[in-house]
This record gives structure tokens, C-alpha cells and sequence, in this order.
DNA sequence: CTTGGAAAGTCAACAAGGCTGACGTAAAAT
DNA sequence: ATTTTACGTCAGCCTTGTTGACTTTCCAAG
């Protein structure tokens, strides 16, 4: 079940593939996300906000006018519980929900002014922590990093993940 | 402040840093992340326990003997929260918590035999997708992608990741 | 034109897992 | 002898997730 260090017949060829390269991924993924989310959480504490608040307006602000439903299929939540966090963010005057044109059910959602400041501020203490990593680890190395984080979605999330990925080409 | 499309002077040297670039290591992140979670907490929900429990039998199984103090730096919580998930595993019998020998304030923590199955059947399921991934996306992308992720940790997460990741290198 | 179903919102209740603050006990260190 | 450390615990709070039930509005198909 284990297999420990010696080198196999295979040699080093597979070495990436031991029991213990794998665990220094799992582990280093661990300590990454908690980086990854560190600045972001110290910003929104200030007003507030939690993480759930982030992840709304970021992708309102990636697809602006998305639809409730949209957001939901991305965020991988339950309607009431996003709804939670929309209503604060509608109250606050960050988020705008405009009733649908052509879908008079559907509510289009949008940032507001302040609502773009606060996403702008979230994004760029984000963006500074991953440029210093792209710099630090270098251009061969970031994509390694976004190869290897694409593996490892679920097809859902991949799909929701390319097709942001698109947008904006 | 955002860089948009046109690469600058640079050339496509620096073009791994654009905020586009960035904004995609983000996304890549936040759904990798879901991907990376989801195998243990199917698993966990089958015996009722959730991230909390799963992270505390990783760290125990990684440094067996480890104490309360310890896991507590590894896992940036508090002790009241830690100590709500322990007590669960303790009575379940999954953890064993030993007075220190030396020093008998200490507790020493340590998995049971069922602690150990329970450890194992999570850590392969992630172990099955981390190996996937790293065989999809091949050995030099794993180097890159361990790279970055390094490189993205606060300087305290980062030594809690050396330090384990040399034992039994 | 009626009706079925989709989109959204809301209320209530609950659970996990964070947090702070306040104590208490045992044992080590000074 | 006193202070500090390690651990445990009680109480209460917050965020963010869940289920279940119900309503309103509105599109679309029969």
C-alpha cells in the first residue's frame, strides 16, 4: 500500500509519483491556501465581511449582470445561504440587483461604485501575494502550478474554471 | 494600476505576471482548492466529523507524540477549538493522549489502530487525486507547482511546512 | 389562456467550526 | 515560594454552511 523510498525498478522517472511526493503536495497546499486567503480575510475583517462576501463579489465582478442561479452553479452553495450574503452586500450598497430585461424573473447583479473599490482592494492584496510567487518561482514554474491546480478539479469546477478563463482572452 | 492586454517593452518574459495571468492563478486556486477537499470530506461525513477532525489526524499521524502545543502552531486555531475536535477523538477512540514523560503537563498525541484506518482511508483518497493530477499534468509542472505554492505562504506557515517536510525525507 | 415549472426571495431551525474571555489544575521553572 | 506553562473546560458569540417549507413573479408549453 505504501511505498516508502527506495526507488523502484522504474527509477527516477516516477519519483513524483512516491507516497512521500504526494504528501508534500497535499501539505503544501495545505499551508498554501491559508497564505492564499490571508490577505483578503485581514481586509474584509475591517468591514465586516467574511469570505463568502469575497467570493460573491469577485464574481460578480468577473461576470457582471450574472444571474442569481450563475452564481450559485459557481460558488457550489445553497440559494439561501448566498442569498444571506447578497442581501447584506445589496443593503451596504456594494452589490446592485437589477431586475432581468429579457427574463423578468432573473436579477442581473452588478458592483456598485463602492462595491468596485472594495473588489479592487480585495483583488490587488491578492494579486500581490501570487505576483511575488509567480516572480519568486519564475514563468516555468506558474505554469506548472496552473496545470497541475487544473488536474485536480472536479469536472464541475473545471468547467466553471475555463469558462471564466475565457472570458476576457 | 490593471495592465490589460498589450505586453509592454518586456515582452513575453514578464507576461506570466500580468494581472490576467494572476487573476487565473486565483480562480485556479479557489477551485483546485474545492477539488483538493472534496474526497475526504465525503468520507468524513460517513462517520460525522468534518475538515476540523480530518486536519487534526493528518498532523498526528505526521508527527506521532506531537503535543497539544504543537498541533495548535501547526494548525493556527485556538485551544478551545482544537480541543472541542480532540475531545470527539479521544472518546471515539481514534486518538490517544498520553502524559508526557519527561514533562507531565504535556499530553502526547498519538492514533489508535482505528485512528490509523481512518487515516489512511482519507489520505489515500487524497493521495488519489493529488497522484492523478501530478500524472496528468507531468514532473516538471509537479516541480512548479510545489514552487509556487512554497513561495505563496506566510513565513510562519512556510516553516511548519519545512520542518515536517523533512521528516523522514 | 391556463397551467406547470423556473427564478428568486424568505422564514425557521440547526450544525460545524471558528472566536473571546474567564477559570482551574497540575507541574515545571525560577 | 512564586510565577509561568500546558492543558482542559465552561459559556457565549459569529459566520457560513445545511434542510425544509412556502410565496411571488413570470416564462413557456400545451
Amino acid at each position: 500500500m505504501a511505498n516508502g523510498g527506495s526507488p523502484g525498478a522504474h527509477g527516477e522517472a516516477l519519483l513524483f509519483l512516491t507516497d512521500e511526493q504526494l504528501r508534500k503536495g497535499i501539505e503544501a497546499m495545505f499551508f498554501a491556501y491559508r497564505g492564499f486567503t490571508a490577505d483578503p480575510d485581514r481586509i474584509l475583517e475591517k468591514y465586516g465581511y467574511g469570505r463568502a462576501h469575497h467570493r460573491a463579489i469577485h464574481f460578480i465582478n468577473r461576470t457582471p449582470g450574472t444571474t442569481v442561479t450563475n452564481l450559485l452553479a459557481t460558488l457550489g452553495v445553497t440559494k439561501q445561504s448566498l442569498n444571506r450574503v447578497l442581501r447584506a452586500l445589496v443593503e451596504d450598497g456594494l452589490v446592485e440587483s437589477r431586475v432581468g430585461a429579457r427574463d423578468k424573473r432573473e436579477r442581473n447583479l452588478y458592483l456598485t461604485e463602492d462595491g468596485l473599490v472594495l473588489e479592487s482592494e480585495l483583488s490587488e492584496a491578492q494579486r500581490r501575494r501570487m505576483r511575488s510567487a509567480y516572480r519568486t518561482a519564475g514563468p516555468e514554474a506558474v505554469s506548472g502550478f496552473r496545470e497541475v491546480l487544473e488536474a485536480m478539479m472536479d469536472p464541475e469546477q473545471k468547467r466553471q474554471y475555463v469558462r471564466l478563463k475565457e472570458i476576457n482572452t
